[in-house]
DNA sequence: CTTATTTCTAAGCGTTTGCTTAGTCTTCCC
DNA sequence: GGGAAGACTAAGCAAACGCTTAGAAATAAG
């Protein structure tokens, strides 16, 4: 079988093997054998490089949800304002899981292949996760710049959107990550009810010397902001 | 191991078995022993009843998007008001998802495991599905009730909602079908821009007349009617 | 050079896998 | 009763499985 990836060290080799195989066929449904050859070795190359099949599946699992998280509590701290923390969450977990939608689904769909103790630990993670979007969406309804009734299930709803480009993206698809992501910002404003100032405290002067370009503020237009190109 | 389902005839049980251990473990991850002593038989007793391991999944997997094509074709059958229909579909898709979020974990996430000739069947019925939720995002948009720059996108988010509730929900949980299907009803309105007010008798009649009929009214209202229940 | 260490393979061990075979038991029809 | 048909099991087969062993090859240090 044809070597994965650009011919890096052979631990990297495997990992990337593991990473497609798993991806493609499910953790069961990969054989050590499968990834060992996708790596261009022997069978038992795998057990000098990681102690198990689950290991490996362990291994993909943690640095992925590890991830995640970091994305995640990256761009909810690059802004005090709810709005811009949603539309910087949103959009990178999107393109976080339409870019990366192939250890993205070892990450979300073979959670149960993991031992109890390692399926304990990546939960921890998860949780850390829905926080930081439970706690973005919350921030907003307190300050009047969101209106849900359930800032809990909306934030479930927010992550469900996301976590699901994983399982539907394609790379053949006509929509990129990027697009989508725009797609899905405009979309999650509308979930979580955004109204049309962000009401609160300091205006335009603090918020547009946020990292990213200030875009226009409008939040729902009458027309759809949502971009065509 | 104890006998799954109550008793019905061998066939039914073992069909059931299959369903609760292919949601557990994944189709790669049950053993045909598993499926036999979970309906209470010895290993061979699958093979008087079904093809093979592949043909369950198959089995259970057609039976489920069947379903899923009929229900959201009902719902939609249920109204002529796009409004309505979007109501309708989103409810049903919804807690069916929900409640039956074993089958429905099989029928999502085991494509891949499915003979290539059995998942062409397959992917034609979720092309079905798809073509209906993209029908009722079109007609709302085409009659100004929907405010969306890709109905094509939108529907798929819709979809991706609701599909994804078959991956997190727990019984166990707090918010049971129902309850869920409310809330993503009110979420939907939303993500497709529905205009303020759903077409009454005599409006529908007169809207409906006209050709276009922009209304320009606000996209969200101001207080959210998502339910506080 | 020798020696130690690391990386890898050929071979294969013991178990589990999907599925088959051969035959038993029950049911039903005559 | 006899006999056919269907439902089921005990036993097991060939292949595939995760992983180990023994040793070769390469590298580096003294």
């Amino acid at each position: 079988m044809i070597p994965i990836g650009n011919a890096t060290d052979a631990r990297s080799r495997l990992l990337a093997a593991a990473v497609e195989s798993f991806a493609a066929r499910g953790f069961h449904g990969t054989t050590t054998r499968d990834i060992a050859s996708a790596a261009g070795m022997s069978p038992a190359a795998l057990y000098v490089h990681y102690k198990s099949k689950e290991d490996l599946l362990y291994l993909i699992s943690r640095n992925g949800h590890a991830q995640t998280l970091q994305l995640v509590r990256e761009a909810v701290g690059s802004s005090n304002d709810p709005v811009e923390q949603l539309l910087a969450v949103v959009r990178a977990f999107t393109i976080h899981h339409a870019r990366g939608h192939t250890s993205a689904r070892i990450v979300n769909y073979e959670l149960a292949a993991l031992s109890p103790d390692h399926l304990k630990e990546i939960a921890a993670i998860r949780r850390g996760i829905e926080k930081e979007m439970r706690g973005v969406v919350e921030a907003g309804a307190a300050v009047g710049a969101f209106r849900t009734s359930s800032p809990q299930m909306t934030a479930l709803a927010l992550l469900s959107l996301g976590i699901d480009v994983a399982r539907w993206y394609r790379d053949e698809g006509e929509w990129g990550p990027e697009k989508i992501a725009d797609y899905y910002c405009e979309l999650a404003l509308r979930l979580v009810g955004a109204q049309r100032e962000p009401p609160t405290m300091e205006t335009a002067t603090t918020l547009s010397s946020g990292t990213t370009a200030p875009q226009t503020r409008a939040v729902l237009p009458d027309q759809t902001r949502i971009s065509s190109t």
